[in-house]
RNA sequence: GCCGAAGUGGCGGAAUGGUAGACGCGACGGUCUCAAAAACCGUUGGGGGCGACCCCAUGCCGGUUCGAAUCCGGCCUUCGGCACCA
């Protein structure tokens, strides 16, 4: 794999510094000082076993940017633990039979070890490991005081299941229809589960402007997925039943059309479909029931199926008309969006219209379409227009008839103006063993009762047969569910779910500012000053799941009086992801790049190198071993260049004119290396600024061999760039620092500054065009006005050549830039 | 279907209204070597010309501009997200 015959041993200059900085405590975080805070926090791993090339994808740029921080001068919290609870322990565990506390942390000590290869500023003492109970107490904990607050309930739903993972799920994890871990696709299961009330902070949620930089993407796909809707919620009158319930609640975004209503659909799982089917539609209605509960979910929303629905014999009302409209049942509506029933208006919504044809229902057109003559519609027309058919509404516009059909049902008590999320609230009951139990206990007398607070943690059990039931293993486990309750001290039993492990990650960020506190969850002073997080970096798939459930989390701490700010991550940065041929790289498909051999034969830096430079960190981009021998070869070059002091070389002094002014180049673009640079690191342009670097490396060997640099200048530029190098390969920088006799550590070094006055070039390329092509390039000094430059454009003899006989009619002048002639064609 | 991002040499990419292709990979030629590897030097978008140079070229078509990879409009392709949400 490697071609490159390094000149030094990356392995014995990694262990050195390795030990040295872990000996002296050099990346020791303190939660005091003068220098201003920097919480720098990029996604915990999931303990899988191996530290794959992905995860120095994420991790080692990241590490680069913290340390640059550092440099800059912030006090950096840079913190490092593992995501420890979770479904692949327990497979692992089941298929091997080797307990999944014993292989979790098995794999922990081993990427542990992996991580410190990266060479990163972790401050291990900071480690957390969520599946510890010094972790997940406070799972528990927190828990509670959601539930206390009304923010954490239970009830019975049918809720999202994977029959693979034998457990629910919460919406987030459904993508396309399938279990985000194992692809299964979703049914649906009617359980008693636990529920948080994100959609209580729906609207907040939507409001991003207490963030300072995030993805434009990642803001647009939680605003979708909170999929925010105003409309209107309206009763139709079913109190001719003599049940209990008087009507039927629908929401409805087009009001304006409810004169069109000529059905309505009830969800098959709707509560009201047992009570009003008639009783000889009841063995067609339930056949029908029990088929959409068999159907997985890809089946059941698949739009290119026909709609199919069930006549159940009853009828409401519409109170506007006074209409008597029969009630249908339908798989395309859904029990989980709005109130699980819907008016049917086949006129104006292309789903009803379908419907509509199938079952022959009248098809009434309440909007007038444009240039519409009275004849009958081919497909609904959902645009606005003129409303007809509509008693006292007609002639308004749609838009406005909105307003005045909704002021009406208000006044009429029939309804109320409403807004309705896609968002539906956080499911986090799993009926699996590995993860955070609910410190709940039910009792026959007192009902569900919280575990005190005194006797957490509620301990995982380890002697538990875990093999998924779609039971939690927990409830046949022989002591875990008999317990007390807390209240009467009567016979109880536990509430055996375990936590979705995005409950884990909600929080994380603030135990790792005081991760051994063992008054509560954080240390609310230390919490204070980190948090929170300046800038947060991770892959992407997380915008509308961990992302999303941290900024809810937050928000409800904060109203809970446990924080005092209501965004967890006020910078936000994703990182594509690296491919090898082509493809996401995978255990099954083969294709996985170990870093550890790469590290062996390379040394870390090389790794980090090519990482950061093979694109642009946000796309991503494909390993390959070509690429990482370019790093190998770039690197060894530099050792090269930077490692051995040059005593040879002359005074400035006593340079000759010609080579003075080399030395002087020198300067000036080493000047303005360090300002590209610190742009470039500042943006996480790592590519970018690797490639500054490397330009300026290539040009010093003739000038060193020509002894054309004094060794003041050589001086300077060994000191600013190994400081430049330093958070981007820190190994080598800092051995060659030390070669060079200068004082350890580069990395307690501030990142260097630059002289406006170099950067600023003394002469400039002045780019002559005519008519818009370049013809000239002239060396001008800086200074140049806009006479002289013109001046200079017009009396070149190229710019002559190409003008010929045509009239100038223009110059347009860029201030030391370029200067465009028009000439009259 | 809707929303979003992207499209530049053989390849990864740079340039965000002013020198298109920085930097790197690969390839080719050379130096060194008995030979190879490594290293070093050179060439490397296409076409034309002996040459100085010239023409063409940033997915496609049009527009704005003295000047467009960059801004605007339309289209094509790829990727991502959402998708019977009432």
């Amino acid at each position: 794999m490697r071609q490159v015959e390094l000149r030094y041993n990356p392995a014995q200059i990694d262990r050195k510094w390795q030990e040295r900085w872990e000996r002296d405590g050099l990346y020791r975080v303190s939660d005091e000082g003068p220098r201003p805070k920097w919480y720098e926090l990029t996604m915990y791993p999931y303990p899988s076993g191996d530290l794959h090339i992905g995860h120095w994808y994420s991790l080692a740029p990241s590490d680069c940017h913290a340390r640059f921080r550092r440099m800059q001068g912030y006090n950096v919290l840079h913190p490092m633990g593992f995501d420890a609870f979770g479904l692949p322990a327990e497979n692992a565990a089941i298929k091997r039979g080797i307990h999944p506390y014993r292989w979790t942390m098995d794999n922990i000590d081993n990427m542990r070890r992996q991580l410190r290869t990266i060479g990163a500023i972790y401050d291990w003492s900071r480690e957390i490991v969520c599946c510890l109970p010094e972790y997940y107490k406070w799972n528990q904990w927190l828990f509670l005081q959601l539930y206390k607050a009304g923010l954490a309930y239970r009830t019975r739903f049918p809720a999202v299941w994977c029959p693979s993972c034998q457990t629910v799920l919460a919406n987030e994890q459904v993508i396309n229809g399938r279990c985000e871990r194992c692809d299964t696709p979703i049914t649906r299961r009617e359980l008693d589960q636990w529920f948080l009330r994100i959609t209580r902070y729906a609207e907040e949620l939507l409001d991003f402007s207490g963030l300072m930089d995030w993805p434009q993407r990642i803001i647009t796909m939680q605003r979708n997925w909170i999929g925010r809707s105003e409309g209107v919620e309206v009763g139709f009158d079913i109190s001719h039943y003599g049940l209990d319930e008087r009507e039927i609640r629908v929401f409805t975004t087009r009001i304006d059309t409810i004169f069109g209503v000529t059905f309505m659909v009830l969800a098959p799982e709707h509560p009201l479909v047992a009570r009003l089917t008639a009783p000889e539609r009841r063995q067609e209605v339930e056949a029908y029931v029990e088929a959409t509960r068999r159907e997985s979910e890809i089946e059941r929303l698949s739009t290119d199926k026909e709609k199919r629905g069930v006549n159940i014999g009853a009828y409401c009302v519409n109170r506007l008309s006074g209409e008597k409209v029969p009630i249908f049942i339908a798989d395309y509506v859904l029990l989980w969006y709005g109130s699980g029933a819907v008016m049917g208006v086949p006129a104006h919504d292309q789903r009803d219209f379908e419907f509509a044809r199938r079952y022959g229902i009248p098809i009434r057109v309440v909007i007038s379409p444009p240039d519409w003559n009275g004849e009958e519609l081919k497909e609904a027309c959902v645009e606005e227009g003129l409303m007809v058919n509509s008693g006292p509404f007609n002639g308004l516009p749609s838009e406005r008839g909105k307003d005045t059909v909704a002021d009406h049902v208000e006044e009429h008590g029939w309804g109320r103006r409403a807004v309705t999320y896609h968002l539906r609230d956080w499911l986090i009951s799993r009926q699996r063993y590995w993860g955070t139990p609910i410190p709940i206990i039910f009792c026959d007398r007192c009902g569900p009762i919280p575990v005190p607070e005194e006797q957490l943690p509620v301990l995982l059990p380890e002697d538990t047969e875990f093999k998924p039931t779609g039971e939690s293993p927990l409830a046949r486990h022989p002591v875990f569910p008999h317990t007390i309750c807390p209240q009467c001290g009567g016979q109880a039993r536990r509430e055996t779910d375990t936590m979705d492990t995005f409950f884990d990650s909600s929080w994380y960020f603030l135990r790792y500012t005081s991760p051994s506190h063992s008054e509560g969850p954080w240390d609310p002073t230390v919490a204070g000053k980190w948090c929170p997080v300046d800038q947060y970096t991770g892959g992407a798939e997380h915008a509308v799941m961990h992302l999303l459930y941290a900024r809810f989390f937050t928000k409800a701490l904060r109203d809970l009086g446990l924080v005092t700010f209501g965004e967890p991550f006020l910078r936000l940065y994703n990182q594509g992801t690296i491919l090898s041929g082509g493809a996401k790289m995978s255990k099954s498909r083969g294709n996985v790049a170990t870093p550890d051999d790469y590290v062996r034969v390379f040394g870390a830096d090389v790794v980090r190198c090519y990482l950061m430079f093979l694109g642009p960190w946000e796309q991503g981009g494909e390993w390959s071993d070509s690429g990482i021998n370019g790093a190998a070869r770039w690197l060894n070059r530099v050792w090269e260049i930077y490692s051995k002091p040059h005593p040879e070389l002359p005074k400035r002094s006593e340079l000759d004119d010609n080579y003075a002014k080399t030395d002087e180049l020198l300067r000036r673009e080493l000047h303005r290396k360090v300002k590209q640079v610190e742009n470039d690191l500042d943006k996480f342009k790592f590519n970018t600024a690797i490639a500054a670097l490397m330009t300026y490396t290539n040009a010093l060997p003739s000038a060193l061999d020509a002894r054309a640099v004094s060794k003041e200048t050589w001086d300077e530029i060994v000191n600013v760039f190994l400081r430049l190098l330093a958070p981007i390969s820190p190994h080598l920088s800092e051995e060659m620092w030390e070669k060079n006799g200068l004082p350890y550590s580069v990395h307690s070094q501030p990142f260097p500054k630059w002289d406006e006055g170099l950067v600023t070039a003394e002469t400039v390329t002045l780019v002559v065009q005519v008519d818009g092509k370049v013809r000239d390039r002239l060396q001008v000094s800086v200074g140049i006005n806009e006479q002289e430059a013109k001046r200079l454009a017009l009396e070149s003899a190229r710019v002559k050549q190409h003008t010929g006989e045509r009239t100038v009619v223009d110059l347009i002048y860029v201030p030391g830039k370029l200067v465009n002639v028009v000439t009259k064609r």
